[in-house]
DNA sequence: AACATTTGATTAACATGTTAACTACCTTTC
DNA sequence: GAAAGGTAGTTAACATGTTAATCAAATGTT
């Protein structure tokens, strides 16, 4: 018996779209509230968790490529967000650290972003979620394992 | 005790980005064989699974917004793997659906998707995979549940 | 030291995501 | 049946994803 694709509705790299669509879908209004998309939210958070990381650090953490956090970073420094400094040691390389301002957006946003977190957890159940992520670490795992 | 933001690495959306990424690489090399993308491929299956779906419908089906369906439905007709075909009824609306370069097309690239789907069923067990899609269909629709 | 190679970061070019504006056509209402 | 409102689809404008090209600053080789 030959094997078929599944169809859309089911298939993996669909259902994992949808997913993510409706998780975010809770999130974005908090952030466009202040002008912020999800990967700048995320850009933020990053350097509010961990500060003076360098660019390909930074890209790491956020799971972004450099030619996108290249674009994220200049709009947040033009916003005066985030600060770029430079490195002795490697003049290639600049260290981004939050400013005040981006410190203080950090303050206002994280709190919403939050009470949304609960709310899905609660919704959903702790323990299912729990559950989903652990099938997902196993997932990327297994996945990334045979790109050896 | 005031409750924090997870840590990126382990946020509900980071992860299910990351693993969404993990599984498109698995597929992308042999689309990308056939330049093709994702996007584009999704809108074949679609018309391959059911044809002759106008513009709104064919949107739903491949989780697309009407502004990219339309870009990529031009892209394709430019390649000549669809066509449109106007409506009688109602002249807003076109039909789309495959040519036969479309469908020779498709009959080229699915075997080797469902290779790829086979061995990721393999690597992380049917089982497994199963419950994830249980997981994650509970979480899209407790999500979407309160936007009522 | 002079050259090639590597590396951190940006820029370019194109496809998509996203919201808003717009166009053409249909439908309703009066 | 003419104006108002609704609907299907495209276009515009901007942000991001993605790959390749570029550039300047290290590093390695001889």
């Amino acid at each position: 018996m030959t094997k078929t694709l599944r169809s859309f509705e089911r298939s993996l790299p669909m259902t994992l779209l949808q997913s993510r669509e409706a998780v975010m879908k809770k999130f974005i209004p908090s952030l466009k509230a202040h002008d912020l998309t999800s990967q700048q939210w995320r850009v933020i958070r990053a350097l509010e968790h961990e500060s003076n990381l360098d660019m390909s650090t930074l890209a790491q953490r956020c799971h972004l490529l450099m030619p996108s956090l290249s674009r994220i970073i200049n709009h947040l420094d033009k916003r005066n967000l985030i600060e770029r400094q430079a490195v002795d040691s490697d003049q290639r390389r600049s260290i981004i650290l939050l400013t005040e301002k981006g410190l203080a957006l950090f303050a206002k946003v994280a709190p919403k972003s939050v009470e949304r977190y609960v709310e899905i957890e609660e919704k959903y159940g702790v323990r299912k979620l729990e559950l989903l992520y652990e099938l997902l670490d196993d997932l990327i795992n297994t996945l990334e394992e045979d790109d050896s």
